[in-house]
DNA sequence: TATGAATGAGTGTTCATTCAT
DNA sequence: TATGAATGAACACTCATTCAT
């Protein structure tokens, strides 16, 4: 698998979606890809077969061989560029500023813009999170690590500026299922834009990781 | 479907998976449900096959189908099952109090204690969320409208008696982000017990919903 | 087979669907051979379920099984009810008249009305020819062969009668053909009874094994 | 169904089983389509699997699907092409001669040539009459309504040219009858070629159509 | 570079039938 | 007398994939 023409052709795999594409290989492969994400949203990634996505991308089912060796690996391709993407994205951000707080408003507000700009591939990475086996699953698994280990510095940072006590893995992890999950509830009309949704999700997330006498204990149940 | 022997049977559809059980075919019905559950859980609907089923329930794969008429039936009755029980539990203990944070933090509780006692069922549930269609689809999204709209009410006595101006509808989809989240990342060694994750999630989740002038405007993105 | 408790019973077979059957066993019987003949009239032999004609009958799948030994002998049972009785009658009206054109009358007569007053049976004689393999076949066929034989020998006493030279089995069969026919197109309300029908095809099949001038050999083709 | 290669390639239906076919992909088509035909002759639809089929034809079951979108659609594609063609043939005879009785002879003759000649399609087309649905069975049925209503005219033809005073429709319906009946019968040792059946034929039924003092009203029945 | 042709393995579902009760 | 439960074999059809061209 490693050294086959079409995995080498991939070398640079951030860019396979990318409009930076060079070679007319590149550009077709990356608008396979688009069609896929489309088919992947859709159907779910057992639900969509090979003939669908060639349907979709108007190439016959044998030529998507000439680009993909197999669904699994067009599925991991989208993943990894999806990844990588928004990795990149937020690292450039977070350069901006050193201001813990709005570091984190940065995560935020880059997750949702992405998101919501990407929310059909969005929603295929997160949906399709563990269908990807042996190679293909663990490069995309420690992308998904490098992602949340630079979350949780932006967190721990802004824990120990504010001298705070909250578990940095639950806060983490909760703030990605609340902007995750939006994939099955958001409506542009109801909801507004990604600005306008991480301000809400921002300000819920930033006052409920900071000390506050507002919480009663009396109130806890069990 | 109207008076097939499974389907007649099934007139009290919330015990098909219960311990209340009480004829043999319900019984083998809840066992096979219970078997189906762990097969999903691990493969996906679309990707367990009936054989996969058959074989995890130890019945003959048309030996399945005196109990269920199909696969998408068989889905279907899990998640009902699963929902009606958690949305029955829901209403029982917020009876309990008046009090509009406690309700808060016994919704949460009530869905994570279920969630996590239930794990592999609550992923089924949320994770199998669009495949279910027409009938069977639109009875399961009801119930699903049920259970928001009893948390939306939850969260509007909340707003209401501390007057304060959050988006109910945002802040519940991010609290059920957060909850339902978990299944991808939850580890009982590492993050303990359904008491001690939605204490936290608790405490993040109501501190975030009320005013503080903890949160900076100017640390505020774009 | 031959002495299973439920063929002993059916030992006088061709009172099986009438209504001198005795036995409650007999009268149940009788009432699913009814059943059956619509269902097999309506999705042919092949394309009918045990479980189609079950329920056609109200009885449960594993009940049939009570009455008949298996699908094969429930078609047979059919088959030789319906051919008995037509042979029957048959043999009972030509006694009553020894003129040869007027017995060519009543074979057409009584096989156009046993036809339409029993349309479905008939089609399910005509159309499932060739199901019936090795016994229940070679029986079916007998009874086949004893009704053409009689129709063949009526014709050739017309025929000696007449000094007529046309080939009795070619005339006989063509008949049949004309007969067995109408269930692709009879319409009660366009083609009016059995009566009308007979006379009909009488006329045409009477004039036409007889000579006459009336064909001009110059008109035949090559 | 739209634009299937299957499908495009079968713009000129009627040349899918003739010699006249053109491409590769037509060929193997119309081979595979000649051996359902002998498979659907001793199994009928209904009991004719598609692995009967794949079998007869010497290609892989999965392979089948290449040429034919279904099973249904085979039949369809054998019937049309059948039923076209006695159509076109007949026309093109029908066009050699204008004096009617020569016209009902030409009609028979082609129907029973071509019946002999392709007797296993014409079984196919008569007995599996009633399984194509929707539009399959439009078609085709619509093929059926302009040869019926070919044989009609012809046969108005004759009844207007010689002051004739029976049912065209009664006629027409009987010839069918007694010619599609034939391949219960039909063997070419006893019954000689389509030339000698036809004239036989021939004979009775135009005799048959025509007036004639031989008929004697006493000898009638009921 | 791209495709038509082809396939073995698998899909969900139904089949006629059996058997303990 | 009658049935619920159960099954092995078969059903039509689709799957991801390969290969000669």
């Amino acid at each position: 698998m490693a050294a086959s023409p079409a995995t080498s052709r991939l070398a640079a795999p951030r860019y396979a979606l990318a409009s930076s594409a060079k070679s007319r290989f590149d550009r077709r492969l990356a608008k396979i890809l688009a069609h896929a994400v489309n088919v992947f949203y859709e159907k779910g990634y057992e639900g969509a077969s090979m003939r669908d996505l060639s349907r979709a991308s108007g190439m016959s089912l044998a030529g998507m061989y000439h680009y993909f060796e197999s669904k699994e690996k067009l599925l991991y391709l989208i993943q990894r560029h999806t990844f990588s993407t928004i990795v990149e994205q937020l690292r450039g951000k977070l350069d901006s500023t050193d201001d813990p707080e709005a570091r984190i408003r940065i995560l935020i507000l880059n997750h949702l813009e992405y998101f919501l700009a990407n929310q059909k591939a969005m929603k295929v990475l997160s949906h399709e999170d563990e269908v990807l086996k042996n190679g293909f699953g663990a490069e995309v698994r420690s992308l998904k690590r490098e992602y949340y280990r630079i979350c949780l510095d932006v967190l721990d940072d802004f824990k120990r500026a504010n001298r705070l006590g909250f578990s940095s893995r639950v806060a983490v992890l909760s703030l990605f299922g609340m902007m995750n999950w939006i994939y099955t509830w958001y409506n542009p009309r109801v909801d507004g834009d990604a600005a306008k949704l991480s301000e809400q999700m921002g300000d819920i997330f930033l006052r409920g990781i900071q000390d506050g006498k507002s919480v009663r204990k009396s109130a806890r149940v069990n």
